[in-house]
DNA sequence: TTGAAAGCGCTAACAA
DNA sequence: TTGTTAGCGCTTTCAA
């Protein structure tokens, strides 16, 4: 191979600034104990090479890592490309870049990235996807965080874990309870559940909110026909399929994402079931596609973008020793897929 | 600081496994020059240690780097996520993780983006927003490619870029003529365009066209209305919003991606323009809500998620001198939201 | 087939 | 305020 000019490096720098390798790197990284002349001299000359630090170099020397890692179930869903925007752009006005990993919502495998993302020494590691029920399954996961917490490590979660550690949380159990009060309003009594695997958190933080509604009406969510499918369009789809087939006296679907909500909007749109006015759909997270659906989609907005930034905001900032959380808000969105029961 | 008990290193492979450095080094990385038995033995410790490499101590080293840069123009547009999850299903083949960048559609963000990881050492870097138009955006750009090209580095580009690399190109100009065609055979002929920015060569290449297949039939794409606006949902609103004000007669709507047209339909949903009765509406791209829409959207396929596996694919194969380009295929998809013109 | 040892580029003690 | 120097954890010659 060609080897070609090489990058310039922080030798190079400190010989051209006639200084030494240890007040360049001073100078560099902004920390004091360097006279400004000098700092001054020694940035000119840098941005004079063009010169950019070594990020491995730097890190393994026990310098601050520039690197984030975010765990998320799967990038392509917009739940989580939001909040990965809002990630990026915060580490983004921090000079860090992030590092993107898909858990595919396997426990097994999200533990494996864990050990990957800290094997690589990032300065922090946001976990974005939902936790997962059970004592066992996080287990692994929890011990390695902990350890790496304990080494300076930064971590941040979305949603509830058995991780302790900053936490922004989805406020999933009200968003819950205002849509099933939502749909009891409009006088639903029939209403069916688009569910998600009920080994998520997210899940099953999203039927109790629906469950205590539902109660405070005298509707008991057990003589309800839940189907429970894949967290996905195509789950929502097959999940509305058997409510269709299962249960025809259904008025009111309520899908625990919108990803799910779009698949069961579909599967009615094929089987001539008009929404709302035979049908309610409802569904979780407003991702902006909701609003631009026809019929556009009722559902509880959860701020992901800024989630994703308040996340890794807390990760970043200087550690107190309680592990913080901060709730997000949600807001009912009536649009119209939901409308009055049907007779 | 509380220093807990640290991820494992290799020397503590090697010496759980009665080796020396080198040997283990050898093992894990899969090279030859060790007996079986012994690689095997240094694998299984490994494992039970949960090792895993640190990446900056090996990269540093002269190692080959197992983080690969990815460059978008903004992570939660469908476009892009499509194209991320199948560069991170590839990486993940190859125990390799992903650096996700935002260019946010601007030369000058891009290069410093290109900088940062070419600073970090990555084995290859995947630039996937489009490239852009005229001589000079991206001289600096391709001079920083080139040389980290020199010095091992892999590039792949998806989209048509001025960078000499290896390259997956969609089938931007072709589609836009089957687009084009499909609208003039179901009698359109007062055909407006919503446009992004024409800064993009993703934009350009799709006029073009579109240009010469309306021309086949007699019909000179510089006598139709074009509104140039972002390259987004908002943008393609906007666009629509013009169209309808001024210039009524129109019958058909291209959007130059699917996100423009979402937001073209939205525009005319609630200007009570019907689809496809009053008005078709094309887009380009067939992100995955396309066909869930109502009405569901004529749009030509790009196949994202491949473009993206194939990208890193290219850059990680061993390398011939001369770049390599690849065409993606297209399939026109036609749904509901095209129909005859109305006279 | 294996091991010993020299760095990769940087930061962070420690000295001056 | 500045400089000297010992590593960070790994790969890779070179020697055995």
């Amino acid at each position: 191979m060609a080897r070609g000019r090489t990058a310039p490096r922080l030798v190079d720098v400190a010989e051209r600034a006639g200084v030494s390798l240890a007040t360049a790197s001073r100078a560099l990284s902004g920390r004091d104990g360097v006279s400004p002349a000098v700092a001054q001299r020694v940035q000119e000359v840098a941005s004079e090479l063009g010169y950019v630090v070594n990020a491995h170099a730097r890190s393994l020397a026990g310098g601050s890592a520039s690197v984030v890692g975010l765990i998320v179930h799967q990038i392509d869903d917009p739940y989580f490309s939001e909040i990965a925007a809002g990630v990026i752009s915060v580490a983004y006005e921090h000079g860090i870049t992030v590092q993107i990993c898909h858990s595919a919502r396997d426990p097994e495998n999200e533990l494996r990235q864990i050990r990957t993302l800290i094997a690589n020494n990032v300065r922090a590691i946001i976990v974005a996807g939902s936790g997962y029920v059970g004592e066992d399954v996080e287990t692994a996961a929890k011990r390695e965080l902990a350890a790496f917490q304990d080494t300076g490590g930064r971590v941040a979660v979305i949603g509830r874990h058995a991780l302790r550690a900053d936490a922004v949380l989805p406020d999933n159990e009200d968003a819950g309870a205002a849509l099933a009060e939502h749909l009891v309003e409009l006088g639903h009594r029939r209403i069916a559940i688009a569910s998600g695997t009920v080994n998520l958190t997210t899940v099953v933080d999203r039927l109790a909110g629906i469950e205590r509604a539902l109660a405070g009406h005298g509707i008991d969510i057990d003589d309800l026909p839940l189907v429970e499918a894949e967290f996905t369009r195509d789950g929502g789809a097959y999940a509305t399929e058997r409510i269709v087939a299962d249960h025809p006296a259904t008025t009111a679907i309520i899908a625990l994402n919108d990803a799910m909500a779009i698949g069961a909007l579909a599967t009615l749109r094929s089987h001539g079931i008009a929404v709302p006015s035979h049908m309610s759909v409802v569904g979780f997270d407003d991702v902006t596609v909701a609003a631009d659906l026809a019929p556009s989609l009722t559902t509880v907005r959860l701020p992901m973008t800024e989630m994703g930034a308040d996340a890794l905001m807390m990760a970043l900032k200087d550690h107190s020793s309680r592990p913080r959380r901060r709730h997000t808000g949600h807001e009912l969105m009536v649009r119209d897929s939901s409308g009055p029961a049907r007779v």
